[in-house]
DNA sequence: GCGACAG
DNA sequence: ATCTTGTCGC
């Protein structure tokens, strides 16, 4: 899904017919727009190639992404990807992976490090601690939601540790924990997995 | 050898 | 991720 700082949107979703397709939205006529609305979006339906493994996410999943990236209508300012960034053994986790690929910026967000260290800050929003990997920071625990376990926002392809909390924290909610783009794309791949039964 | 190990 | 279990709040 492609998020700007400034549009909005009713998103259609088209039923799903068979794998291997390329769905998408329809895009929006012109109209008031507000901060964190859908502008675009793409539904790549297709199986995995690889299975899952630690430090191997890109593998499997990394194609599929790019394929939904490309099929944009035109690339976003920055990408948040449910992944980690630098905060891998070869500190080349998805995000990286995919922002390399499509030239997009990007930042990751997950609910625990892969192999980063780092203490947790007081469940107050906005409070952040750094993770680090061989005395570097590589990403930056965020609490998005007083009272909730933090969320480790993670520098990706072109950001740094203090933007990929920024980001993550400015597309978040009071009331739920989780960013609302990651929220609403598991949401429609969700929604599409269903359909396709 | 066994558990860990993003999603 | 998915599943199961436990806890909290409406």
């Amino acid at each position: 899904m492609a998020w700007r700082p400034s549009s909005v949107r009713a998103v259609d979703r088209p039923p799903v017919r068979r794998a291997d397709q390329t769905l998408r939205g329809r895009h929006a006529e012109d109209g008031p727009r507000r901060a964190s609305d859908v502008v675009d979006q793409v539904v790549v339906v297709d199986r995995a190639r690889a299975p899952y493994r630690a430090g191997l996410l890109a593998l499997r999943e990394g194609p599929i992404l790019e394929r939904v990236v490309r099929g944009l209508r035109e690339l976003p300012d920055v990408l948040l990807v449910d992944a980690t960034g630098l905060d891998h053994p070869r500190r080349a986790g998805l995000a990286i992976h995919l922002g390399a690929v499509t030239g997009v910026p990007s930042v990751g967000a997950t609910h625990r490090p892969l192999v980063a260290v780092g203490t947790l800050p007081a469940p107050v929003r906005g409070a952040t601690s750094p993770a680090a990997l061989d005395g570097r920071i590589v990403g930056q625990w965020t609490c998005t939601k007083t009272g909730a376990r933090p969320v480790l926002a993670h520098a990706g392809w072109r950001t740094d540790p203090d933007t990929a909390a920024a980001l993550v924290l400015a597309v978040s909610t009071l009331a739920a924990r989780t960013p609302v783009p990651l929220q609403e794309a598991r949401r429609v791949a969700r929604e599409a997995r269903t359909l396709g039964r």
